[in-house]
DNA sequence: CGTATTATTGACTCCATTCAAAGATAGTGG
DNA sequence: CCACTATCTTTGAATGGAGTCAATAATACG
């Protein structure tokens, strides 16, 4: 829980995604000095829990973690799918604990920018911090696109997910048309907000539509054009 | 357009909601200097546009606002409804160019934080930069429960709609129990994923139980207690 | 190889939407 | 001040998309 190793952003191969983007070399060093890596962790353990005190903004260096929350009933929900270089940990920012878990969904590694070094950093390093800025206003930007596409039909639903996945995955450097889903149908459906039958009826019916194949849970895109225009062609409200 | 007047922070009333929140009276003053306050809008008026150019965080001085996007249908969806000492304009954070429209919902004032004065205060009032992330961080916390709700029934929507706009107004010094609704049926659904009729036949349902009394666009909230219980009470998935 | 988990598929149900029409309210100009 | 109009709201009836329930099938795991 606690074995953390000096790491250095500048050779990461994420620095032009992470938190590192557009900054200098010598704005690198200075966050490197404080960044540190933690040791990997298996499918299922977290990177922090629900009530965790807030320690830093982390990091994905390898492999994919969700951002889940726990409602007044007791159901959880998935409320992001992280995925190399990006961050995590904002939830914990307005009042020192963390509201959300981050869990694990493959093995998994990751950085954290400390808690304690952000004050400092943002003297030192006023660039970083409008940084560090830039993605909280992203995360934000793609949590709107998710609330606007909850009051969508659930084909559209799953046909962004499917999209919105290929499209960051490439921009990671995997392959945009083959890939392996990390979630089950279940924790597909809870995420988008809908039954898994529904998940798995509309994966079958993708695939019928030639738009898609699906073996278990890895999916091959065929026809991407096709996928989009489900988000485009249909109605209005 | 860009009439804008020098303010002063520490006697807006609002310190303890807005930015300066938990600041010391020096910090304050900082904030001060660069703050400007700009002059009143009518309903229906443009805080920002969307597609804008990124020019500072705002903050609600007296009125209120909603954020609004639009989708790839031309589809308008209110993100957010925002009240005195709240801040906006975080979705123009991530690439210099906001990502939605903010829309006075009546006589509404405004506060900006000038984007190129924050690199100077990030160095200088590093407490300040914290604040902000702490704002940000909040708004993320809401956003992330709306979502939560997104996937709730409509009844649980319009009550925590109800309950949350309550509390927000008993915060800012306002009645708890009795308001003004600054939207109408059309709008309320627009912003919970609603049809307005839905809006509408359940407003009637609340007042037929006792728990609120609805006169036009005047709430009085009759019995809390009974609508926060809609919250509780219900089903899990 | 057997067991537990995960996924598929069908039938039925229901919540919320849509369509439609009437009623209320607010704003405007004579 | 009242009439007129545009906008907003209420209410009813019918429809449909996605959920639930249930049973079977496939996959992963020890």
């Amino acid at each position: 829980m606690s074995k953390f190793n000096q790491v250095s952003c500048g050779n990461c191969g994420l620095d032009n995604i992470c938190l590192p983007r557009g900054l200098s070399q010598q704005e690198i060093n200075s966050i490197s000095e404080v960044v540190k890596a933690k040791k990997t962790l298996q499918r299922g353990e977290f990177l922090y829990h629900e009530g965790d005190n807030f320690r830093g903004i982390l990091a994905i260096k390898s492999g994919s973690a969700k951002l889940v929350a726990c409602d007044q009933h007791g159901n959880e929900h998935i409320l992001n799918i992280l995925l190399p270089g990006e961050l995590l940990g904002f939830d914990g920012l307005s009042d020192e604990k963390h509201s959300c878990a981050a869990i694990a969904l493959e093995t998994t590694s990751f950085c954290l920018l400390p808690a304690d070094s952000m004050e400092e950093l943002f003297q030192n390093v006023p660039s970083m911090t409008r940084e560090l800025f830039r993605h909280s206003g992203e995360k934000m930007v793609e949590d709107k696109n998710q609330l606007i596409l909850s009051k969508r039909p659930a084909e559209e639903r799953l046909a962004y997910f499917l999209i919105s996945l290929s499209e960051r995955l490439k921009r990671r450097g995997f392959s945009a048309s083959e890939f392996k889903l990390s979630l089950s149908r279940q924790e597909i459906g809870n995420h988008l907000g809908l039954a898994l039958e529904t998940v798995s009826r509309l994966l079958k019916k993708f695939q019928d539509d030639g738009l898609i194949l699906v073996q278990n849970r890895f999916i091959t895109i065929i026809n991407l054009q096709a996928l989009r225009n489900l988000l485009q062609l249909s109605d209005s409200d």
